[in-house]
DNA sequence: GATGAATGAGCTTTCATTCAT
DNA sequence: GATGAATGAAAGCTCATTCAT
């Protein structure tokens, strides 16, 4: 009752959205600088100066700096596998469902390399014991547990080969859009990403089809 | 009567004899740890301690620390690429060497996992600006360049379909092994590695054949 | 008709009596912080959020941290010395107002630990020099030379043996007290701290007694 | 066989003694620092300077801050523990080693202020938990319980009254001792600490004399 | 050549204090 | 008056590299 009591309720509303606002500039930095650099490479002064407050300032608003990252990781990630998601859930033609995920997967790395990157770490000893970026490592295995569903079904429903299980087809989609990205991405070629997607498409359909 | 009159060649010969041995001495002794963690963590006092030297010693056989693990890394690599080239240049059926250089990449992976974590990340501006790990994306490209012949003459020769470029190929064959091995060695899975060659394979192959 | 004639004098009260009592709320606050941590050890932040305020609040009440803590001090000895004093002052028997007088002290020690610890470091340097803490070595100083002059008197009515000055004495039993409280404290027999005061008070009796 | 191939014995010692010295180099900058100022107040970077080393240079001799103290303690209490406990094991009488030790620990006191009053802290829970410092706890207990040990023996060969418990008549001391001369040496009297020694004695002894 | 002590720049993190709202 | 975000100067510590011996 006591510390409320002079503070309007539209006061701590903006204070709040500022507040919000900060984080996410906070976060849009640290994002910019992993897009060139290693994680370990990367300090806390250097986040602080790109994004314009004193170093002190990012502990405000984060414990430490892994906890930073995993917030930069877990917010570019999730729109993506909710996207990716929806896809592999809806009505299409399985072809067509795959060439719109790669498709996705392909420009989402295209625009955030760092990130594959950083991922193809996270199975690292380091990582895999209980640790800052555990909620990251599961949500990444959701991800794929429920692509390998959509795997699933379509060798229930005769649409593709059930030769391979499931799972493998998963693993081995990620590994080549993954794979494919960064060579790309590695040699600047970024604009020719798209003409990327229909070779891979065509190699993992014809992999798969019955 | 020059400079060196008093030095017998045998004696230079012993020396320079020794000398590498305890090159290859530090060499083995980074790579030991080099498996166990991640490059920004090892300490140039840890791989000395591991040889057995003293610090300072590191620094008469290396410049630094990067030009240390670039010597690891060209050391482990040109052996692995020498023995698949010598497999694709054979005239063995196309599939079999597949299937053999497949093999050869899986299981190398299984006890260097950390080549090949750090391999992906030889594409950020770090490094493909020229800098002190030039010389390994080199020669990954050499491989892969020779690789791309490979799939090249198997198109000519009618052996595989040529629907998709040779370069392509030979990128997404190396995306599939890296990936399926890293997954399989971060779960820990590494006795299921050899299962996993035959679904790369027939996933590869269903996809290429002619 | 000046600047103050719009407020009632009523207003100005209240106002002024609710400005007391939340500069209590911080101090008790503070207190009970500092009972369970060493000064270092507290921070503006932690203190704000117990007492449930901003920690920008706490500079509207204090100047800074030892000003903070200067008053929780001084609010805590206060009572226990003028107690002491009013004892001293008493027309009883020495040795029942030196029983009573430990009493006192050993029980204070006894839920004010952290108090001793602390005025133990008074003399240093840092403190002794002119400083934030000058007003709490000057109350100690004062509650100081009235017990000595306890002693004084008790000497002139030759009640106790006046072989030692009566500064020392003072200081003795001040030193006895805080010695033997602290040690039990520390070994968490704070249950047996009442057991402590009558050998306190045979040696120190046998020693003064006429 | 390797290391130390060459490198001849004399070479190794004269290196491990000037190591040694350094250490105590570092280890005197340290105390003497600590005679100004409390624990938490003073910087590795300030004992650096003060020892006239570079910061890391500390950590090649200590691993950390409180490692380093630790070290002080010990070699400053050793000796000082060590000479009196010599004494109290004499046979001279009674009354004579009291005195002899009193003297010992008030002109330790003397020349080592901050010692004791560190030392007054050590009961607090930070330290009394498992810690860096238990080393040290351990050594003050030891001390304690030879001394208590050394009125027993007085008591039962009948040279004290023993109707005091050895172990409180050991604490009561060293109380007395600590707290006269704190004391002394915080009002800068530090001249006069031989002139605190009989008033202590005479009062110990009438208290605890047969 | 080998040694390992010394360096010092760099790191992450803490916190008393200020000040716009 | 109250708020809490922002500050920035420390702090303890690490480590690649240098260099006198």
């Amino acid at each position: 009752m006591n510390r409320d009591s002079e503070i309007s309720p539209e006061a701590t509303d903006r204070r709040s959205r500022k507040r919000e606002e900060k984080r996410q500039t906070i976060i849009a930095a640290a994002e910019r600088i992993f897009h060139e650099k290693d994680l370990s490479h990367i300090s806390m002064e250097e986040i602080a100066r790109e994004a314009d407050v004193a170093a002190g300032t990012l502990y405000n608003y984060f414990p430490g700096k892994e906890a930073l990252f995993l917030e930069v990781f877990v917010n570019k990630l999730t729109p993506l596998f909710d996207e990716a998601l929806a896809e592999w859930e809806s009505d299409a033609p399985f072809k067509e469902k795959l060439r719109l995920v790669v498709n996705l997967h392909m420009s989402f790395i295209h625009s955030h390399k760092g990130f594959y990157e950083f991922l193809m770490t996270l199975g690292q000893p380091d990582f895999t014991a209980p640790g800052p970026f555990t909620g990251l490592v599961e949500l990444c295995e959701g991800y794929l547990t429920r692509q390998t569903r959509a795997f699933e079904r379509a060798q229930e429903s005769g649409e593709i080969s059930n030769t391979l299980s499931p799972k493998f087809l998963a693993r081995a989609l990620r590994s080549l859009c993954w794979g494919m990205a960064t060579e790309a991405v590695n040699r600047r070629k970024t604009q020719d990403l798209d003409s990327e997607v229909e070779p891979i498409l065509e190699l993992f359909w014809k992999g798969i089809a019955q």
